[in-house]
DNA sequence: CTTTTTACCGACCAAGTGGTCGGTGCAAAA
DNA sequence: TTTTGCACCGACCACTTGGTCGGTAAAAAG
């Protein structure tokens, strides 16, 4: 049991290390080398542990991608408050820790799924199962906050829930390069006037002239 | 001069198929040899014309993909029209390029920008600058709208444009492993629920309850 | 006709890459 | 005390990478 501890510290310390260094230099251009380097530890090491690379990255997701999500995407919106507000809140919580250059694990699922985007399909779909958790979260959300009054009946939830994820990953992506603090507040401006949008009591003249 | 042509020819080969397999299997994933092999050319050839593999790269941007930003993205929005028509039918026109699996160079444009963050700073400045240039062109566009009184006047144009190119970002990354179609026309659907909300006569009561 | 320029060839190189494998030392089981 | 099993070591392997360089053939310049 003891030596089971060890075997799972030392697994961990990998995955943690190994997940820093691929979602900051991508994964096919961090060699596993790097990764045992910046550890003090051997070839031997990593191949007793993980039967591949690939294998690898796939216990990463599991052990700790998958869990983050959770605990950052899934949970926080799962409330019985007004879902247009606790999602407002659980983006901007995101784009928080976003901001102070942490892993921010909405965009680490967007990252890795367009580095393996037609050359992993196995990851690929990996990541792919965990978005949808997302998405289908926040539809239920939405869906809930109808009945409940909150949002209103003419919207359609799994659009919603697709233009906020979209718009969550794209702010995501233009804020690693450009200026983050500014970035988030306008993000946050639109994403409140989009939300009001969507409320029960706002009356939109529904003709689409088109 | 008909020796320039056939040198430009050949560049040119090598930029448009350089571009192809650079997008879809990623910079650092796809070798010097992988192009010149579908291009039954040599390593001589490629270095005889492009000082390295990064030099090339800089040439595809400078060559293809600056222009194609322009056409489509750039130029379609330079319009009297009402703004928020002509920005919804040029986004609707670029995502229907994309949904066919063609190029679709807004796209291409985050997507670099996620390979070569933190790992290329002068690729990184080339793309950046494009992106700046596609921003500004809608913000200018957006306050004209509102002189020409389509878009309100409480509209941030900074803002709305980020929030725009966030959510073209996104959707485009979401649509390289779902349904496009579906995906697509769920966008457009939100996306001209947004346009609507900067319309100059809704009027939204501007108490943001926060 | 000779010389120079130019586009292109392909063998070669050093520096990595993911992955293998025979070992070593130590703790628990016998 | 001996044996066994396991975490870990690091030299090694086949292969790929970006990049070099001496060469060739053909067309343009002289």
């Amino acid at each position: 049991m003891d030596k089971n501890l060890k075997r799972m510290a030392t697994m961990h310390r990998m995955q943690v290390k190994g997940l820093e260094l691929f979602y900051s230099q991508g994964y096919y251009n961090t060699s596993v080398d790097d990764i045992l380097k910046s550890l003090s530890l051997s070839k031997g090491a990593f191949y007793h542990h993980f039967q591949s690379k690939e294998d690898f990255f796939i216990s990463i997701i599991q052990n700790l991608i998958v869990q983050k999500v959770y605990s950052m995407l899934i949970e926080p919106v799962e409330s019985k408050e007004n879902p247009l507000r606790v999602i407002e809140s659980c983006f901007d919580n995101a784009l928080e820790t976003a901001e102070h250059n942490d892993m921010d694990f909405g965009f680490v699922l967007s990252n890795f799924m367009s580095e393996f985007n037609r050359r992993n399909p196995e990851i690929t779909k990996y990541l792919r199962d965990i978005y949808k958790v997302w998405e289908v979260n926040l539809v239920s959300t939405l869906q809930k906050g109808k009945t409940d009054g909150f949002v209103a009946r003419h919207v359609d939830s799994e659009s919603v829930a697709n233009y906020l994820i979209s718009s969550y990953i794209g702010i995501r992506t233009l804020m690693v390069e450009g200026n983050c603090r500014v970035l988030r507040y306008q993000y946050m401006q639109q994403l409140r006037n989009y939300l009001k949008s969507l409320e029960e009591k706002v009356l939109i003249s529904q003709n689409t002239t088109h």
